[in-house]
DNA sequence: AAGTGGTCTAGACCACAAA
DNA sequence: TTGTGGTCTAGACCACTTG
């Protein structure tokens, strides 16, 4: 999804040829005034480069960057359309709560709550695809931000990637220790909306009954379950992004 | 990133070419093992490609993909580092509410609650960017998931972009409307949890007190504004997306 | 069967930022 | 100044899918 956007002086001409950016943006004007309508098919890459004048790869970056970002919809042999109803792509940075933290203008601090080994819940061992009863490193910790409650941390963990001899928990988070040590491949991850208990609420310094952010994630090293976590924000957190 | 992901029967060589997914596979290798450290600079392309037996613009497909996925630093002239500690990026789908319902198996239903125009309350203005007090036109709708609440959509419109004669939203949502008609350029949105007070849960049909996910939009067209909504979700939804 | 997008190559020039 | 990524071109072959 078009990076640096850059180009020679921006966009358009460069002495005769024309930059992605610029066949993008062209795209992006006709789309907008209709001049493709949604739905309708729009000439494909060769005869745009005939048009705009420029090799059919750059017509072909151009287009395949609008289509990752919802603006268009390719198919080989089915052509490019516009799409009906566009489905839109918004990208989010999913940092380390650390980072998180001090972007924010705070002093990051961590305390270890629990680390024990036990069977799974049936509800985790199945979001990780796992046996009913497989056992998993159950890890708890709180993320503060100068000093009050920033984040609740609960995880289980693969104990055969993540052992508790060789990953401790006491200083450094589960959440940085699996970031810096195992670069996972695939994964989901998902927010809801969570009342705060009355054990909640001790923790996250907030009135029993308050709504809290809950960010819920599964990830994986080659289909092989590494963890499932739970992220619980405190209360009025907000996490935002740019399209 | 990394669209299709196909190539000559997935990956690896097709008689002699390295596909850049191929590449990209290798370098994701390296730096799970390892070989590339964290914090550490990767060789240039040109150097890569010739290790490899491909083409430049092979291997920096490869990399400009690893990049936009937050598994590596590219710099001009600085070249090519593995971050200390990554920050992985996630793409969102945003899709019309109506097709949200309808994936989830339910039928779209639809009840426009208010609209009309008058001042914007300060923080809409400024966060859309317009003097105090500008008028700005109300939406209230409330969409159903087989005739249950499932999103409340508030909303405050541009006039001049969304005139009342001009968009009407008594049978389709202000959400749709836009999405069809005005393809915006920028914007930026967020998620955080908000409390049902007596209002919400009667709109929601949740008891008074339940945690209920918020989203929040503001959208722009070339600097213009064109809306800034909030959508709140049913009690118990959950927004998802994989990595 | 054929059309359209997906990708690779080899060579070239340029922009940017670090040395 | 100069190295490294960013991009364009022209030509080619291939893969997927629709007719």
């Amino acid at each position: 999804m078009s990076e640096s956007r850059a180009g020679s002086g921006g966009q358009g001409r460069v002495g005769g040829n024309l930059t992605w950016q610029a066949v993008r943006a062209e795209a992006i004007r006709r789309i907008r005034e209709r001049e493709w309508m949604p739905g309708s098919r729009i000439p494909d890459e060769a005869e745009l480069a005939a048009e705009l004048g420029c090799a059919r790869a750059t017509v072909n970056r151009a287009l395949r960057d609008l289509a990752a970002e919802g603006y268009l919809e390719r198919r080989r042999k089915g052509g490019t359309r516009v799409p009906e109803t566009p489905v839109r792509k918004a990208t989010f940075e999913i940092a380390v709560i650390r980072q998180d933290v001090e972007a924010r203008g705070h002093r990051h601090g961590y305390r270890l709550l629990g680390d024990e080994t036990g069977a799974a819940p049936d509800e985790i061992a199945s979001a990780l695809g796992l046996p009913k009863g497989t056992p998993l490193r159950h890890v708890r910790a709180l993320h503060l931000a100068d000093d009050a409650p920033f984040c609740l941390e609960i995880r289980w963990l693969n104990p055969e990637l993540v052992p508790p001899e060789r990953a401790v928990f006491d200083a450094l988070s589960a959440n940085e220790w699996l970031l810096r040590n195992l670069a996972y491949s695939a994964g989901s991850f998902g927010f809801s909306a969570r009342t705060a208990d009355a054990e909640l609420a001790a923790l996250m310094a907030c009135p029993e009954g308050a709504a809290l952010l809950a960010m819920d994630r599964t990830t994986f090293m080659d289909a092989v379950p590494i963890t499932a976590a739970t992220l619980i924000y405190r209360e009025g957190y907000r996490l935002a992004t740019t399209m």
